[in-house]
DNA sequence: CTTAATTTTCGACTATGGTCGACTTCTAAG
DNA sequence: CTTAGAAGTCGACCATAGTCGAAAATTAAG
């Protein structure tokens, strides 16, 4: 790697870093471009040269955070397991990730569920990342006749989607403790899988 | 009523239409509190006396918008109509509003559904009278047996709800046009009231 | 009507996100 | 090694959200 590119990494993850550590503990609003600069000992310009906007740093973060979640899955995950038990798992680990930074998580959220116009493009990405994790998982499930073989996987990936989405808003309106989401989570799976409706019998 | 309290209700109207108009000409974003007074006729300082920060006159105007649907929907509402079609008359009544302005829509939604700490209360307020709204029409839905009986109301109204912000989720981001919501929202509903996986026979 | 107290209005001011273009550092061809 | 030009850095500057206290308008008591 020559000098320059060594530096300009460098100079990056000393932004990011400075970032994390700031963000975490003031707030994001809170926090200052040229407090941030100065704290990863740049000009703020700089910091302008490697992301467009003060939310792009935030993002930066929590993509980095999203891959470990995805890192974190591949081993943990045991694609026999009874699909609640998998779709769970997935969505407790993300769960768990966000509670250790709920700033980020709200904001990451935010965007990512209602982009603007401009960020449509990045949003589209992190979801297909999700997509690729979870249609195997659905697949091999609806192989095993846990799953319904008359409703594409699409949907089903999106009924699971909405119904964390609900979940994690309750839990940023405070309507939800963080020691209940894991069973709250499942409540609303178990009920997704059985239907609202009666069975006819 | 005094000279001052009809002068203060017609400068908070004037401010209101303003901020709808340039609003919905310019998108939030591109209009500046500094224009939007100028244009209701009134200094800066003023508009900051009656709304304490930019967004809180979207949400003014959000709030009267809500208000409009709920209006709207004790017309049009039949307590007796199979619970698939009320619901979905519920949520596409809201969504029509929306697609009136996207804007004031996607940030209400985000809003809502991820709020900051300080706008929590508001929030529970508004999901309040959702509960409200829907609570009868499931009960009665139970009575006839259209849904099961041993699920709380609140779990199947937050079921409906999560799927509803999925779709829109979708539709803010591209993935479904406008002319598909509708029966996009109506599959979702369906697959809910079925359950995903097979049922015993 | 006068006047003191209260409420409302206003725009100069502050703070901060983001731009700009001058300046510095690095690269690579000759 | 030189040197032209590309890549990266910087902070003064701009625009705008939000604050503040002085000025204006309204009220009510005498």
């Amino acid at each position: 790697m020559s000098v320059r590119e060594e530096k300009k990494q460098k100079t990056k993850q000393a932004i990011l870093d400075a970032a994390i550590a700031l963000f975490s503990t003031n707030g994001f609003e809170n926090t200052s471009i040229e407090e941030l600069a100065k704290s990863a000992g740049v000009g703020k310009g700089t910091v302008y040269g490697y992301f467009q906007t003060k939310k792009e740093i935030l993002y930066a973060f929590c993509e980095y955070e999203l891959e470990q979640i995805h890192k974190e899955l591949a081993n943990r995950a045991d694609p026999d397991a009874p699909i609640l038990e998998q779709v769970l798992t997935i969505y407790m680990t993300e769960f768990n990730h966000v509670t250790q930074n709920k700033e980020f998580g709200r904001i990451f959220m935010r965007q990512t569920v209602f982009p603007n116009e401009s960020d449509r493009q990045d949003h589209l990405e992190i979801e297909d990342k999700y997509f690729q994790l979870l249609f195997p998982i659905l697949q091999k499930a609806q192989d095993r006749g846990e799953l319904r073989r008359n409703i594409e996987l699409l949907h089903i990936t999106g009924h699971f989607y909405g119904l964390y989405i609900l979940i994690m808003s309750s839990w940023y309106t405070g309507r939800i403790p963080t020691e209940e989401v894991s069973s709250a989570l499942e409540l609303i799976f178990q009920q997704a899988l059985e239907g609202l409706q009666p069975h006819p019998d």
